[in-house]
DNA sequence: AAGCTCGTCAACCGCACCCCA
DNA sequence: GTGGGGTGCGGTTGACGAGCT
């Protein structure tokens, strides 16, 4: 079955032949691609112009970054696909030199597995629990794992959520703050039982919050999704129980950009059950990070 | 050496969107 | 408003090579 635009004609298909990158380079080159329908007939191509368009745009473009991703590109692109999901044309576009295609393929063969070993769910990037994570092992295809995704959306939690979407926020919670440099911290991810109960005790006390409120790479924040912007601090910590768990001085730089936006602050203090959360937990889960202190480009990709 | 498995990646397919007549 | 052509995008396929048995 041949693409529309090509249907009427004998056309050539499956890898291309240097004589036939010859051409494609030489028309382009000289004349621009202009209409990609046709260019085949123009460049004297047995091919359709999808065809021609895909091999220049993925290959033959002179402006292609050749060789391995980088580890600050492996990042990269873990950081975005977080926010963004499978948009590899986006992803793509925080990475100069690169082809949605190579990200996609990148991802599928490599970081996909990584995350996965490492218990992370590559759709989500929450922690997947012991028995999901044996599931994506022995099924290691995007699709098997659909159903995590409709059970768990990704980094999502409203007023109107159910309670189960709340305490999400807690799964949401320790893979987030861990992700941004996985290679870097995936030896220091020690989660102890009582901090994740403390953690879907948090979530839980988290009912009355207002919007979409989402964890970035950078920390706890606020994803406006009609117009897909960050606001900083989504989710206020109240100011004594910093100061009870004895938090340093980079604390409280955090507690002051908290501060600065008193939306939830309210609220989440409120509710906020001052016995049931190790604060300490959250202070060295952060600050290593430094989450909350590099406002870097990730920030300004959400926004994008 | 031959056959098999698995991983990688180029290319294809189908759908959605945009633009224009 | 609408239909058709062109384009972009994400999912999927299949060829090929490396490694293993």
């Amino acid at each position: 079955m041949g693409h529309h635009c090509c249907s009427k004609q004998k056309v050539k298909r499956g890898l291309w032949s240097p004589e036939e990158d010859d051409k494609l380079i030489k028309h382009i080159t000289n004349h621009g691609h202009g209409c990609w329908s046709s260019v085949p007939k123009l460049a004297g191509l047995q091919r359709c112009g999808k065809s021609c368009r895909l091999r220049w745009i993925n290959y033959l473009r002179p402006d292609l970054k050749r060789g391995s991703f980088t580890e600050q590109e492996e990042n990269t692109i873990i950081d975005v696909h977080r926010i963004l999901g499978n948009r590899w044309a986006q992803i793509a576009k925080h990475l100069p030199g690169r082809t949605d295609n190579e990200v996609k393929n990148f991802w599928n063969s490599c970081i996909k597995k990584k995350l996965i070993a490492q218990g992370l769910d590559p759709n989500t990037h929450n922690l997947l629990s012991s028995n999901q994570t044996k599931l994506l092992k022995n099924n290691n295809n995007a699709s098997d794992h659909d159903s995590f995704q409709q059970e768990t959306p990704p980094f999502t939690i409203d007023s109107t959520s159910s309670k189960t979407a709340q305490s999400h926020l807690a799964a949401t919670l320790l893979p987030c703050v861990n992700i941004p440099h996985y290679d870097q911290y995936q030896n220091s991810m020690i989660v102890s039982q009582s901090d994740l109960m403390a953690l879907d005790q948090f979530a839980a006390n988290c009912s009355s919050m207002e919007s979409n409120n989402v964890m970035s790479s950078s920390g706890f924040g606020t994803l406006n999704e009609s117009t897909c912007m960050w606001d900083a601090g989504g989710i206020e910590l109240p100011f004594e129980q910093q100061q009870k768990a004895g938090a340093g001085q980079e604390a409280d730089h955090v507690m002051a950009q908290l501060n600065s936006s008193d939306h939830l602050q309210n609220e989440a203090v409120n509710t906020f059950d001052s016995n049931s959360f190790d604060f300490d937990f959250v202070d060295s889960a952060l600050l290593p990070s430094g989450v909350y202190c590099n406002v870097n480009s990730m920030d300004q990709l959400a926004w994008d």
